[in-house]
DNA sequence: TGATTTGAACTGACTGGTCAGTGCAAAAAT
DNA sequence: ATTTTTGCACTGACCAGTCAGTTCAAATCA
C-alpha cells in the first residue's frame, strides 16, 4: 500500500516536476495566451524534455485546466483564511471585506502572472475548460458573496444590496486595480494600494477630507 | 479631381468589407482568442474569400489592431459624451462619475464580444500590439482621471484620493460587474445594473438602509 | 445608345512552415 | 526493480500569407 519513502501528498519528484511545468506555463501563457505557447517551449523554460510534459499530463490542455484548478484554490483558500481571521478577531464584516481585499491583493502580488491569464480567459466561451473555469470562479467569488451576505443578515450592511452583482464589482475593483498597479506603477506598496481601495469601498471618496 | 461618384470617407465598398471582417473578427477572437482563430474563419464568417482579408489588411495582427483602435475609440467618444453631458445640465462631478458609469455599461452591453477581448489582452506583455493597446487604453483611462481630478479641484471629491488608482478601480467594477451581468444573468435590465453600482460608489452599502 | 476599356476589389488553390502529440530505447533516480 | 525522465526522430494536421486569375461597375469611346 504505502510506496516508497517519506511523502506528503504523492510522489515527490513527479510532484515537483509537475510544479516546475506550472510555473513555466503561468508565466508564458500570460504572456502569449494558451495557443501561442508551444509545448515545446514550456518544457523548455521547466528545463525538462518534451516527453516528461505528456509523461505527466494527457495533453496540453489538460496541463492548463490543472494549472487553473490549482491557481484558484490558492486565492480561494486565502479568501476564507482572511475571512475567518477577522471573525475570530471579533471584527465585523466590513473588516472581513477589507481583509479579503488584502488578501486578493496579496495574492495578485504575489502571483501577478495567473492573474493575468485567469483574467484573459474567465469570460470567454466555446473552449474547452470552459466548465472548470465556471466551477473554480464561483467558489472564489461565492466567499465573498457569502460575507456580503452574512452582512446583510446581521445588519451590517443595507438589504438593498444586490450581493451577487456587488460581489462581482467588487472583485473587478480589486482586479483591475491591482494588475494596474503591477503594470503601471510597480513600485508602489500594498500598503498604499490598499488604503486607495479601501477608501473607495468605504465611500470616502466624494465628501471632503 | 473627385473620384467614382457620391463618396464621404472612402470607398464606400471597401468600406463595408472592412466592416464586415470587424464585426466576423471581433466574436471570434472575443470567443477563442488571438492565435486560436484562424482567418479562415473570419473570412468564412464575414462571407468572404480569404484573400480579400488581406487585401483589405495586411496581416491578421493588423487587422485586429485596427480593430482595437475602432472599438476604444468608441468608448472613449462615449465617456466623454457622457461626462460633458452633464457638465451642460449643471451637474458635479458625482454626476458626472455616474453618466460615465452608465455609459460603460451602455458601451458592454452593446459590444460585449469587444469588451472581452479587450480584457483579455489589456494586461499581456510580449505581443505585437502591446504599444497600440497602451495608448488606446489610457485615452479611455484618462477620461475618468480628469474627472476625478477635476473634482479634487473643485473640492467635490477629497484630495487624498489616488486618482489614478482609483480611475483603474473604478473601471474594474464596472467592466467586471458588466461582464458578469452579460455572462450570468443576462435578463436583467440596465438600469438594474446601473443602480446597483451607484449604490456601490456612494458608499451606501455599509450603512442600514 | 450600346460597345469597350480600365482598375479596384475580390477569389481560392497552393506553399512553406509550425506544432501537438507519438514512439521508443537508454539513462537516471529512488 | 520500478518509476520517472531523457532525447530525438517522426507524422499528420493545420494555418498565415501569396499570387495568378476573375468580376464588375464606372468611365470612356463611337
Amino acid at each position: 500500500m504505502e510506496s516508497s519513502s517519506a511523502r506528503s501528498g504523492g510522489s515527490t519528484r513527479r510532484e515537483a516536476t509537475r510544479q516546475k511545468l506550472y510555473e513555466a506555463a503561468v508565466t508564458l501563457i500570460a504572456e502569449q495566451g494558451f495557443s501561442a505557447t508551444t509545448v515545446d517551449e514550456i518544457a523548455e523554460r521547466a528545463g525538462v524534455a518534451k516527453g516528461t510534459v505528456y509523461y505527466n499530463f494527457a495533453s496540453k490542455s489538460v496541463l492548463f485546466e490543472e494549472l487553473l484548478r490549482h491557481g484558484v484554490g490558492l486565492l480561494t483558500a486565502s479568501l476564507k483564511d482572511a475571512a475567518e481571521g477577522t471573525a475570530r478577531a471579533g471584527g465585523g464584516k466590513v473588516d472581513a471585506l477589507d481583509a479579503m481585499i488584502r488578501a486578493g491583493l496579496v495574492f495578485i502580488d504575489r502571483y501577478p502572472a495567473f492573474t493575468q491569464l485567469y483574467v484573459a480567459e474567465l469570460w470567454r466561451t466555446n473552449r474547452a475548460w470552459q466548465s472548470t473555469l465556471m466551477v473554480v470562479r464561483q467558489e472564489a467569488v461565492a466567499v465573498v458573496e457569502g460575507v456580503l451576505r452574512e452582512g446583510v443578515a446581521a445588519g451590517e450592511f443595507s438589504d438593498e444590496i444586490d450581493v451577487q452583482l456587488t460581489a462581482a464589482a467588487l472583485v473587478g475593483m480589486v482586479l483591475v486595480a491591482a494588475l494596474d498597479w503591477k503594470s503601471f506603477q510597480p513600485e508602489r506598496s500594498l500598503d498604499d494600494v490598499h488604503a486607495a481601495l479601501s477608501r473607495l469601498l468605504q465611500g470616502r471618496v466624494s465628501g471632503r477630507v
